[in-house]
DNA sequence: AGTGCGACCCGAACGC
DNA sequence: TGCGTTCGGGTCGCAC
């Protein structure tokens, strides 16, 4: 279930295992994966390289010469470096052979990842990237821009959290633990928090995230970045799938509710 | 404009 | 080797 953590992590391993290779091939196994046009799709990967991977939220922008590949691994997408070789599974939809026998492959159990091939110059018009937030490593990110952001919001702070548009890359585990953090009830309308609140959501995006990044993501159900680095946050994780566990803090029991039709965990007594 | 909700997927968990 | 149903997760598109 990768995060803005896990992104964060396959893009630094990726970067350090595929740069200069030159494409060979590319098979599109499932096809409604690729929202630009999948035949100039594979027709414009081949025969050029990645010189860059950058990242932009849940977004990896892998660098063409050209071109930009725009990849999102939603829940479970992940890519996994192997020789051209090795057999075919059956979650794998995108295969990037390289000329030096190697597959870049893309594996995605729910088949929910997106990739889009994009002309360098029409990065600055596409949405999915532009209208992303501030990183949660931002310095802008403050307790005045949050107010701003939050000002007469009258959803749950929870799912202003989760609004791609306002911190870019917060979901639902760190939401949930951000929350914990700043002991606020995830129900509390966005709208009414206080500054000093705002300043706590701040700072646990911070830390929480810079956290998780250098412990290389969250492991919920078997997720396993590429090339084998397994994160392992989840041992960090205060309140998310915890439902009925003791709180860290007050150890009366954590809850499970939902909020937007997400699952949410959090302590009643501690998250007011 | 802001908000709510179904659709997209399919493996796991659950109910009987 | 039980089988049908429900759930979850991020994002988009559509309805209101």
């Amino acid at each position: 279930m990768p995060e803005i953590a896990e992104v964060e992590t396959v893009r630094q391993t990726l970067k350090k295992q595929i740069l200069h290779k030159k494409i060979k091939d590319v098979k599109i196994l499932y096809a409604k994966m690729i929202e630009s046009d999948v035949k100039t799709f594979v027709k414009d990967l081949i025969n050029d390289e990645f010189i860059d991977i950058k990242r932009r939220g849940k977004w990896l922008i892998f660098e063409l010469h050209n071109h930009y590949l725009l990849s999102h691994l939603r829940m479970e997408g992940k890519f996994f470096l192997k020789n051209s070789t090795e057999e075919i599974l059956k979650h794998e939809h995108i295969i990037i052979s390289f000329t030096d026998g190697t597959d870049l492959r893309y594996h995605d159990t729910r088949k929910f990842g997106r990739m889009n091939l994009i002309k360098k110059e029409d990065l600055e018009k596409t949405e999915s990237i532009q209208k992303q937030g501030l990183e949660p490593g931002d310095k802008a990110l403050t307790s005045s821009y949050l107010l701003t952001k939050f000002h007469h919001k009258k959803l749950p702070i929870k799912s202003v959290l989760l609004d791609q548009t306002i911190i870019s890359g917060l979901g639902n585990i760190y939401a949930n633990e951000v929350l914990f953090y700043a002991k606020i009830n995830p129900l509390k309308e966005a709208g009414k928090l206080t500054a000093n609140e705002c300043e706590l959501i701040c700072k646990g995006a911070k830390e929480i995230i810079t956290e998780a990044i250098k412990m290389g993501g969250t492991t919920i159900k078997s997720y396993t970045s590429s090339l084998g680095v397994t994160g392992r946050f989840q041992q960090k994780l205060k309140v998310h799938k915890k439902a009925g566990q003791p709180c860290p803090t007050c150890h009366k029991p954590i809850q499970n509710i939902k909020v937007g039709g997400r699952s949410t965990y959090y302590c009643p007594n501690c998250q007011r």
